[in-house]
DNA sequence: CTGAAAGCGCTTACAG
DNA sequence: CTGAAAGCGCTTACAG
């Protein structure tokens, strides 16, 4: 590891200068900038030595599958939306993101604090599932400054952001059974947090409230990717009697999903219909478009990284929390049962009327965005 | 900022104490540690100083869309795909990641190397377009380690990792024409990089070759999103002569447009064949299953991570320098064209002929991977 | 515009 | 296990 006084000594100049033109001092002669430049750069190579820098933040995945991505491939569009919102909302600060790897890189016997700060960030940004959430709560506890992103806290010293989808789940699942759906199934990521378990409230919910009740048989658990999906609907419509609507509670296991229908010729939503869940886009790239309860995870970096840099700054005092709300959205993925359940769609006079039922049903609502239940509008909620 | 001497008054005892507690020397009592570590992290927050770090490398947009995720969302998929082979390929050397802001933080007059060394950095992963691909040469000029991923240069001092998708971009068009395709159309991102102008080449190549000649008409650019895939397949269809095929030498603008082939009633691929590109898994989150010219950007991404950290460790001397094989897989989105151009295809016995006709040229490949024609097989080329 | 020198932040062999 | 002190890497007011 070359020092500056090895430069100096190459470049023929004092370490006050090669300082200086490292730090594009103006006053430094373009000459003697090129000179020294020349020698840290070139002949070789000479390593550019460790640098105090006091503009990095961390962003970690805490728990077993802490590698970012490790995960399914297209989970990927979750995470890259949330670092979108996180670089955004560091612009103001100009604070930069380092990935860290706990699993790979924290010593056993290190405190969380003395990783962090040998990793020379100031701050972290955590992510993380419901297995793994107590070691957010170690993290607040030392002090460390961290902001957790997607992830509730009762205790008072923990600083999150979240979204939180249950209002919007009740509504979602209410929205089907007024479609006439009594069978609805609902599945969700094997490896759960935080939204995925709103999700299965809010499901819970407004089935135990129409009278319908929670038939452990049409609750599904896969592992969040398009195969996943896939099993899923294979599981459902193999059955004697399947459901006629399905919740998926998380992205890709809905696109999975929908493509799988196709496939084995289940209509969407003439035989089944589908609502989904959408962090950015996904809702749109699939057909027909899917109604879904959607979060906006672009914001949630950008309030995640807002509130860190608040947080380091002083201006916010303690602890930081919000929460965002979610929204429901009809698209054309769901409609009124068929009126065989089953799957099998009856055909001539009854089709047609089942056809007029779902125009009606569907019209008023498709397209619009409705804002959640919470009261406050689009307003978020801070505490 | 506090100093270590500040905390170490405040903690009652003496800056090397402090020192030893934050590196985690386990020759201090936990007891001193913990309190050394509540003035650290305690009391109103101290923040930790600026540490110096020598594992870090960046991962930078150079150009004008220099914000990693500038770009549409799914875009997100290939950099995120892309990243996380860059954890994967760093895993070894237990560098860490900065991701860097070029625009927002390169300071006016001075250099790449200035800027990557403040940010203390020692080497750098570039990610560009072919408009702004001569500031990756600049970069290699000044001798500061990088690799840049996904773009070509003949220069020697430039190292890069790419795929290269020209010769399965010739195959899969003149798949198309084998089964019978006369008018193919092509689209790209209108910002285009060098897998795009690949893919361009490709589709000219094989046309020529065909004797079938380029129809600007049937070339097509707009920004990389569902939105652009959808405009491109309207324009197409809603001409007098619509092509019987399209290559889509961009994934998100082919999702797009899968959609809104299903949208205007178009089938796939009855009335029009479609070939994408693909660089995880999104060619399985359309119906049908999209055949495409497949690229791993995992392996991209961990290929550039390990040239890298070759390039710092002196293992490799000068340059570094690798390509990648793409392949042509064929799945369910390509058929032979309709048996009346235009669109509306014939019923009847005509409609069977077809079918039959259909799942006679697709069988025999569907499912497979061919790799690449460069005579190597799957090997990766090195130079 | 550059250097000599003071000084800050941190680490580490050495003494106790 | 802890501290005093030497020392490294870097920055910066000051002198020229």
């Amino acid at each position: 590891m070359a020092s500056i006084r090895d430069i100096a000594k190459r470049a023929g100049v004092s370490i006050a200068t090669v300082s200086r033109a490292l730090n594009n001092d103006p006053v430094v002669t373009p000459r003697t900038r090129e000179k020294v430049l020349a020698v840290v750069n070139g002949e070789g190579y000479v390593a550019p030595m460790g640098r105090r820098v006091t503009t990095n933040i961390g962003y970690a995945h805490v728990g077993r599958q802490a590698n970012i991505y490790d995960s399914a491939l297209l989970n990927g569009v979750y995470d890259s939306a949330l670092v979108a919102g996180v670089l955004r909302g560091l612009d103001e600060s100009r604070l930069n993101v380092v990935m860290l790897n706990v699993n790979r890189d924290k010593a056993t016997g290190e405190t969380y604090t003395q990783f962090f700060v040998r990793m020379g960030v100031r701050g972290v940004l955590l992510r993380t599932t419901a297995q793994s959430r107590h070691i957010c709560q170690t993290i607040a506890d030392e002090g460390f400054p961290a902001v957790v992103i997607s992830e509730r806290f009762d205790s008072p010293n923990v600083s999150f952001i979240d979204c939180d989808s249950r209002a919007d789940s009740v509504r979602a699942v209410e929205y089907l059974i007024g479609l006439g759906h009594r069978r609805i199934a609902f599945a969700m990521n094997a490896v759960p947090d935080c939204d995925h378990l709103d999700r299965f409230e809010g499901y819970k919910q407004a089935m135990e409230k129409a009278g319908l009740g929670v038939d452990e048989e049409l609750v599904l658990r896969q592992r969040a990717s398009l195969s996943g999906g896939a099993t899923i609907i294979e599981m459902l419509m193999r059955r004697s009697e399947p459901p006629t609507a399905i919740y998926f509670g998380d992205q890709v296991l809905a696109v999975g999903g929908v493509n799988k229908a196709h496939r084995l010729g289940v209509r969407i939503p003439e035989d089944l219909s589908v609502v989904g869940v959408d962090d950015s886009e996904m809702r749109f790239s699939v057909h027909p478009t899917m109604t879904a309860v959607c979060q906006d995870a672009v914001q949630l970096g950008m309030e995640a990284a807002l509130g860190l840099s608040r947080l380091l700054k002083g201006t916010v005092k303690g602890c930081f929390r919000k929460t965002l709300p979610s929204y429901f959205e009809v698209n054309e993925s769901t409609g009124p049962p068929p009126l065989r359940p089953g799957g099998a769609v009856a055909i001539g006079t009854d089709r047609a009327a089942s056809d007029d039922l779902r125009a009606e049903a569907a019209a008023p609502m498709r397209g619009q965005a409705t804002s959640n239940g919470s009261g406050n509008g689009q307003e978020p909620v801070e505490s």
